[in-house]
This record gives C-alpha cells, sequence and structure tokens, in this order.
DNA sequence: CCCATGACTAATT
DNA sequence: AAATTAGCCATGG
C-alpha cells in the first residue's frame, strides 16, 4: 500500500471540529512529519480528503494546497476556533484536539 | 543510485 | 520570544 494513501487512509478519519499533528500522523505511520506533510501536499481530492483537519503540532494551523487562507476559513466553518494562525485550545493529550 | 526538495519539529542561539 | 539549525523521510529527477 502506497505511503499517501496510508496517510490519507487515517486523515479521513479525523471527525469534524477537530484537528490532528503531522506529527501524531507520523508517529502512527512509522514516518515522519516532512513526509506527511508531503503526501498531503499532493493530495489529489483537495475538497473530499479532509487534510486541513492536519495542523502543525506548535498549535499553528499549517500549510495547505488551497493556502492558509482557504484551511482557515474550512477550520472556522467547522467551529474551530483561532487566532493569529493559531488554534485555541490546543492543551490536551487525547487523540484528537478537542476544540470548540 | 544520488541528490534536492518540502503543507514539519525540537533544540539552540 | 523570534530566528536559525540540524534532523527527518517519501518522492521525483
Amino acid at each position: 500500500m502506497e505511503f499517501q494513501e496510508r496517510v490519507l487512509k487515517e486523515v479521513v478519519k479525523i471527525p469534524r471540529g477537530k484537528a490532528l499533528t503531522y506529527k501524531k500522523l507520523a508517529l502512527k505511520l512509522n514516518s515522519s512529519p516532512r513526509a506527511v506533510a508531503k503526501a498531503l501536499a499532493s493530495n489529489p481530492w483537495p475538497i473530499k480528503i479532509p487534510c486541513h483537519r492536519v495542523v502543525m503540532s506548535n498549535g499553528k494551523v499549517g500549510g495547505y494546497k488551497l493556502g492558509k487562507k482557504m484551511k482557515i476559513k474550512l477550520l472556522r466553518k467547522e467551529g474551530v476556533r483561532i487566532k493569529m494562525e493559531r488554534l485555541l485550545n490546543f492543551n490536551n493529550n487525547s487523540k484528537f484536539k478537542k476544540v470548540r
């Protein structure tokens, strides 16, 4: 199974209004955050796959194929609160970052 | 096969 | 607190 496919399979599991970091994805896939990011950057279906729910480990939103503006807009639309490109309530150790 | 390139991170300055 | 630096690993040339 291709690496990118493994990444996307995980990404689709992220619930609405929540976010996962590149790092956590990488750990789960025994890879590196950079490799994960690269896989998402070449995401063939930026609409179908919710890759906007993958953020940086420091709480900043990180990049997006269609631009940060769009990424933030999508997250906000799902109820995620963001200030200065940074997610709020980014302080828990649960599997997914709970926001809202 | 070798090398450069990132939607990144952690440690250091 | 912001900027640099050194690792990271899948991918494409």
